[in-house]
DNA sequence: GTCCAGGGTCCCA
DNA sequence: TGGGACCCTGGA
């Protein structure tokens, strides 16, 4: 594969009980899809292919790179074992555990999270994905990875330039307009990182101000785009699954670890379903 | 061809 | 508090 040839020596992590498909399938990122062996996609500006061989995970990028993004995009240097005893006390978080084995909750940024979230509203997931990338090469910078151009999630301001009739073009129908509306009122000053810094509570009140983010959108914003591991987002899947778990519909009973069990239960219920 | 649902939100009665 | 509208697709 072209991305392989030109590639760098990969970094090499030894057993580190990260699972690339699970962490890329559950839903939580659109980015990163299968390319031949492995992965490709774009976080914080940057591509990167990796694939797992045996016990091995490997990282196309330089040592300095690795370090300085995507051992913390990864959240390697978390330990999930105390989650983990906690969510084998239940018998259905203990099962949708198992079913999703090396699950990390990636670190992702808030913007491309919000506008990411906003987009999946009543929205199916290869379509999300569809029109993030109609998205990022409307409007993203285009970078150069292994002899192919990739494109970086676009800035706040890179989409406020953007006019309604330009944003159409991706396919986003009745979003586009939140997604614009966002992009504005952060180049206008909102702080997401702000935002993403403050107590769960507040932070849930200050990105629901944002045009189009109700709980569901705000509370994915909060786990996935501000690493609130107290937060369970519930959508459709979650409701479906909620009779099943002791965890309760809304996750308190799962305590600070609810975002992790909610990214859990997601995804095992979604994939069990498309058995049937 | 039509109908419906897909990681919701908003508005109005 | 409940129900319809909102854009667009793919599958039944």
């Amino acid at each position: 594969m072209a991305i392989l040839a030109t590639s760098p020596e990969p970094v090499v992590l030894e057993h580190s009980g990260l699972s690339l498909r699970h962490t890329f399938s559950c839903g939580q990122c659109f980015r990163f899809v299968p390319e031949g062996d492995g992965y490709a996609g774009v976080a914080m500006g940057r591509p990167l292919f990796l694939k797992q061989q045996g016990s091995q995970t490997l990282f196309y990028c330089s040592k300095e790179e690795f370090e300085a993004l995507w051992r913390g995009y990864f959240d390697l240097d978390r330990d999930y074992e105390p989650a983990h005893r906690l969510l084998a006390q239940d018998s259905y978080t203990k099962a949708a555990m198992e079913f999703g084995h090396g699950l990390r909750l990636l670190r992702q940024e808030p913007w491309e999270t919000l506008c990411s979230f906003l987009i999946s509203q009543c929205n199916n997931i290869p379509r999300i994905q569809a029109i993030i990338d109609a998205l990022c090469r409307l409007c993203g910078e285009p970078v150069e990875y292994g002899g192919r151009t990739f494109y970086a999630f676009p800035t706040p301001e890179a989409v406020a330039r953007q006019g309604l009739e330009s944003l159409a073009s991706i396919r986003a129908g009745y979003r586009a307009k939140y997604i614009l509306s966002a992009a504005q009122r952060i180049t206008a000053g909102v702080s997401l990182e702000r935002i993403a810094a403050m107590e769960t509570e507040e932070a849930r009140r200050a990105v629901m101000e944002f045009d189009g983010v109700g709980r569901k959108v705000a509370d994915c914003f909060l786990l996935f785009g501000a690493h609130k591991w107290d937060v369970f987002p519930v959508d459709t899947w979650m409701k479906k699954a909620a009779p099943h778990h002791g965890g309760q519909a809304d996750g308190r009973g799962f305590g600070k670890v609810a975002g992790l069990a909610q990214q859990y239960i997601f995804y095992y219920a979604r994939e069990s379903a498309k058995k049937y």
